[in-house]
DNA sequence: CATTGAGCTTGCAGATGGTGCAAAGATGAT
DNA sequence: ATCATCTTTGCACCATCTGCAAGCTCAATG
C-alpha cells in the first residue's frame, strides 16, 4: 500500500493541480492534459505512480486517465515494463501543427538553402511563455549542418533567452515595456563561464544587438558551440521570430567570419520576413522604428495596408 | 439558432462519439481528445460549431473543452477569426515523442547520409492501424533531396499501403495471417493509372517484394514520382519499419538505376537494422525465416539472447 | 520455490463536477 | 442598420468522476 498520498490538492475543485485560472475548465480534461504534459525529453516514459506523485492525484484517477489517453492513441503502454510513452497521435498532431504554422512554412526553404550553402546548422525559433514568469525560445525548425547531423530533433525544445543568439534577438526587439517586464523576472544562470549573468551586461548586449541588427553567442550555452542570429519580421513589422546559424566553433570560425556569418543570417532572415509580407521601411531621418511604413501613395498613414497590421499568433 | 442538433449521441454515457470500447474511459477526456484529433492537414483550424457538428456534441460542451485545451496550450484561439488552431504544447510533445522513438533515433543518421549522397529523399515509416479496418503507413522521419526540398513535413502523415513502396514492404513482411487479414479489408483505390488495384496483382507484387528484398513504386501514388523501399528489422528479426528513397522520376531515373537504388536502400535499411540489434541470420538450408537465430555458442536455442526477443512498440 | 512488496486495476457509493438548456453577448454578412 | 449565426455564460440536475479499499499482477528477494 502506498502509505500517505499527498492529502492536499486531491479533493477540491478548481484549484488543485496548477491554475486557479479562468472559471470553467473541465477538471478531468485539465488533469489528463497535465499528465500528457509531464512527458519531456528527460522523462519520456512514465508509470502510473510517477504521474500520480508528480501531480498529487490518486493512482486510480491517473490509471483511468492514462487508459483513456491510450485508447485514443495519445500514449502507448510500453510492452512489458508497464510504463507509458507518448503515442503516434501525438506525433501526427505535432506534424499538423508544424505544417499549419505560416512562419515555419515560409522559412523552411530559406533555412534549408543557407544550411546547405554553409554546412552550418540553421534554426528558427520564437519567444514562448512557459509560465507566469517563465520565458524561453521555442524551436520551430532546424536543419543541421552536413558536418554535424543530429540524431534528434530540436523542434519543440526550449532554450534560455540570455544564453542564445536567438534569445537575445527576440528579447532585444521586444517593445521596451515587455522587454523590461521579462528581464525583471528572468533568471540568468550560467551555463559556461562565458554566459552573461549580469542584468546590466545583458541590457548592454541587447542594445548592441538592436544596433548591429544581429546577435552573437559564443560558448555561452555550451562549450565549443557558437551561434549568429537575426530577427524575422511579419507584415506589421513586429519581430516575430529569429533565425540563426549555428555549429561547432571550429566550423563557425566566428572570430574571423563574424561579419560574413552575420550578413548571411540577416539576408536569410530578411528574405523570410519579406515572404511574410514585411516591406522594409525606408530609413527615415531619425524617426521611429521599422513598424512605421508608407503606403503605396507615399503618404504616411500610420497603418501599412488596408487590412490593418495583422499579428501572427504564437505557434 | 442551430436548428436540430444531432439528438442522438448527446445524452448517454459510454457510447456516443466513437468507441463503446473498454468499460471505463473518462468521458470528458475522451471528448476533448476527440476534438484534438479533428485537426488535420486539411482542417488545421476549427470553430466551435465545426467540432460540435463533427462530433455530435453540444456547442457549449465543445466551447468549454476547447477553453480547457487552450488553457493548457494544446490549442490557440486564432486572433480575430475565432477559430482554434493547434498550440505549441502539441509541437513540444510531438518533438518529445519523436526523440523518444528508438527506431527513428537509430535511423536518422543513415537516412541523412543516403539522402545527402544521392540527392534523393530518404524516408522512414511504420505500419499503423488507424481504425478497426483501416491501415496505412505512418511517417517517422524524412530528409528531402537537395533537388526537391519540401516546405512542409511528412512526419505523422499517412499514406496508403498498396500505392507506396514502403507500404508494400511493410505488408509483404507481415506474418501471413496478419497480411491476409489486412488485405481482406484493404481498399485499393487508384491514384493514377499505375496504381495496383487488384488483389491478386498486389499479392503477386508482395511476393516479388519478399523475394527481391525491396519494393518499387513508380507513379502509383502520384504522377512523376517514384520510390524504392527496403525493410528494417529489429533485434527479434521482425520487420518493424521501412525506409525508402524517393524523388521525382527525373531524379530517380528508375528504369536505368533500379538495381543501384535498390542496393542503396537495402544497405541503408540493413545498417539501421543492425543498429537496432538485428543480426542477419545465416542462410540456413531451407528452414524457417530470419527470426531464427543462433546464439553465440552456435547452438540454436529458439531465442537469440538471454533477454528474449523484445518487441519494439509502435511509435 | 515461496514470500514479500510495490504498483496497477477494478467495484462501489457518494457527491462533485460536467452537461444540456436557454438566454445573452459577439461577430460578421446582407 | 438589421439580421443570422456562432460563441459564451449562468443555472440546475443528475450523470459521471473520484477516492477508497480490496484484489491482482509482476518482479525482486530470501
Amino acid at each position: 500500500m502506498q502509505a500517505t498520498r499527498s492529502i492536499s490538492a486531491a479533493h477540491n475543485g478548481r484549484s488543485g493541480t496548477s491554475s486557479a485560472s479562468e472559471g470553467s475548465l473541465t477538471q478531468s480534461v485539465e488533469r489528463a492534459l497535465s499528465i500528457l504534459s509531464l512527458f519531456t525529453d528527460e522523462t519520456p516514459a512514465l508509470r502510473v505512480a510517477d504521474a500520480s506523485a508528480r501531480l498529487g492525484l490518486g493512482q486510480s484517477t491517473v490509471s483511468r486517465l492514462l487508459a483513456t489517453l491510450e485508447a485514443l492513441g495519445y500514449v502507448a503502454k510500453d510492452d512489458h515494463t508497464g510504463r507509458y510513452r507518448l503515442g503516434a497521435e501525438v506525433i501526427r498532431l505535432g506534424g499538423v501543427a508544424l505544417n499549419d504554422n505560416e512562419l515555419r512554412r515560409q522559412a523552411l526553404a530559406d533555412l534549408h538553402d543557407v544550411s546547405a550553402a554553409t554546412g552550418l546548422g540553421a534554426n528558427l525559433s520564437v519567444l514562448r511563455r512557459y509560465g507566469p514568469a517563465d520565458w524561453g525560445i521555442f524551436y520551430l525548425a532546424h536543419f543541421d549542418g552536413a558536418k554535424a547531423p543530429r540524431t534528434y530533433t530540436l523542434i519543440g525544445r526550449r532554450n534560455p533567452l540570455h544564453a542564445t543568439a536567438m534569445g537575445k534577438v527576440l528579447l532585444a526587439h521586444l517593445p521596451v515595456d515587455q522587454r523590461q517586464a521579462i528581464l525583471d523576472v528572468l533568471p540568468l544562470p550560467a551555463y559556461t563561464p562565458h554566459t552573461i549573468t549580469a542584468r546590466p551586461a545583458l541590457e548592454a548586449e541587447l542594445e548592441c544587438v538592436v544596433r548591429r541588427g544581429y546577435a552573437v553567442e559564443c560558448e555561452e550555452l555550451a562549450f565549443g558551440r557558437a551561434c549568429v542570429a537575426a530577427p524575422i519580421r511579419n507584415r506589421s513589422g513586429r519581430v516575430v521570430a529569429a533565425m540563426s546559424l549555428s555549429g561547432p566553433l571550429s566550423a563557425m570560425r566566428l572570430l574571423e567570419r563574424e561579419p560574413e556569418l552575420a550578413r548571411l543570417a540577416i539576408e536569410c532572415a530578411d528574405h523570410i520576413s519579406s515572404r511574410l509580407g514585411y516591406v522594409s521601411a525606408p530609413m527615415l531621418s531619425a524617426s521611429g522604428g521599422p513598424s512605421q511604413q508608407l503606403n503605396h501613395s507615399g503618404r504616411y498613414t500610420g497603418h501599412a495596408l488596408r487590412r490593418p497590421p495583422q499579428e501572427e499568433p504564437q505557434p
